[in-house]
DNA sequence: TTAACTTTAGGTTAAAATAAGCTTAACCCA
DNA sequence: TGGGTTAAGCTTATTTTAACCTAAAGTTAA
């Protein structure tokens, strides 16, 4: 499967735990995820979900809904206790939709389900969206950049340059803090575009240069260097 | 329309199949993709798609999801069986963004979207994106190169000799990257060609050897050692 | 075997051409 | 009205071309 828009990161970099106890469908979930190329771990009950859970840390969870002993609610519900799995995203697998939405009643903390039968190809399809979903929810870009005499914040979006602050505009300064979230790196146009303007970009010309001219205007020249033919970089040149 | 970002390859050398059973939808495809200098098929229904992209192998095909007969999901999902076309992009039109992340356009293969009505701008830097993003899909290039006294870093796109920047024009950066990723290696006046200028060369004189000079100006004699009538490598000799 | 000549590949330099980015001002919305 | 975008002319660095130079290797013949 080559043909489904790109996660953020490789999929082996994923850790998704899958929790039933039928071994049949444990063995599909595993198989086609695992032929993805994504870390997969198994469990066959609630006890041992929540066992391995915290230890590998996992990034989704796929826990059938119907299992004998601890079933997928109340797994979920000790699941969520867990501080350390707070960013993970738990899934059920159910047979119905409409169980779904009467559990979310439950308030059992589950983000999404998957149905059952498992088709391959839709099984995967949805795990993607849930982990782009994840890369673009909980925003782990750092609060606040301090780098050479600025101090980038982005809780305040403010800039303060050797103390003083610094007005930019909205677009000003996601560039800036893009540039600067890793500096000396070069980012070509096409990056920034797609970090900042995103990918269904309403279509641009000299726009980026336009805001490097402002952000070098209201910083200075010394911060923002050219790599002619291949992007920006955030690096004192002074 | 100059402000594209350039693609690794000229537009003529890649082929895009759109169909759509609206003849004037068709038309404003054709014509757009036409003076942008693609190669440009048409077909005007699914089954017309499939025999045309079994024969060329286009490297994208535009769907139209509403189609009457064989429709756009279908299609694709036929086109999807084929192993020729295999690394062909399909992206949907779609008058509604939401149609195609309702996970219809996931499910069936496709690798994108792109709104009705529309747009001519929008649309090419659209297709432009998608092509440049086929290219640079696996760009496993070595990051950084650290041979001899020289560090050649892609990332920041600068060369340090012993510790000190030596600044380099974009050109002259990847011929010595190339040279310096197989060190030793003799590498031919195609090649090179073929790597920093590609396919599509239409330059060809003393260019590479000013290259080279300018390279051996800036590092130094001792790093680039011809080989008489067949190339260069990369070889500290003093 | 080697001197004299020829060919070929590559080196060097400066000038010309082009591409990429800069800048300013105008425009267009929310 | 300010933030964002576009357009247009300008500037500059990079890249290519062209013309000429040099050195190595190939050829021939005494």
């Amino acid at each position: 499967m080559d043909n489904i828009l790109p996660l953020p990161m490789s999929p082996s970099q994923y850790k998704i735990l899958a929790v039933d106890d039928e071994e049949d469908i444990l063995e599909i979930l595993d198989y086609n995820l695992r032929k993805e190329g994504f870390e997969v771990h198994t469990a066959s009950n609630g006890e041992e979900a929540i066992r391995i859970a915290k230890e590998v840390i996992p990034d989704l969870i796929i826990l059938d809904i119907m299992m004998p002993k601890l079933d997928g609610i109340e797994t979920c519900r000790q699941l969520r206790q867990i501080n350390k799995l707070k960013s993970t995203v738990v899934v059920f697998l159910t047979a119905r939709s409409e169980e779904f939405l009467e559990i979310a009643g439950f308030n059992a903390g589950a983000d999404d389900y998957i149905a059952k039968p498992i088709k391959p190809r839709a099984l995967l399809s949805r795990i993607y969206a849930i982990l782009r979903r994840i890369e673009s929810k909980d925003d782990n870009r750092e609060p606040r950049i301090d780098i050479d005499d600025l101090v980038i914040d982005r809780e305040t979006f403010s800039v303060t340059k050797s103390g003083d602050v610094v007005v930019l505009a909205k677009k000003e300064f996601e560039l800036l803090y893009l540039l600067a979230s890793k500096p000396g790196k070069v980012f070509t146009r096409d990056m920034i575009l797609e970090q900042i303007w995103g990918t269904d970009v309403v279509v641009i010309n000299r726009t980026i240069d336009v805001h490097i001219r402002k952000l070098r205007e209201k910083l200075g020249e010394e911060y923002i260097s050219t790599v002619k033919g291949v992007g920006y970089k955030f690096e004192k040149t002074a």
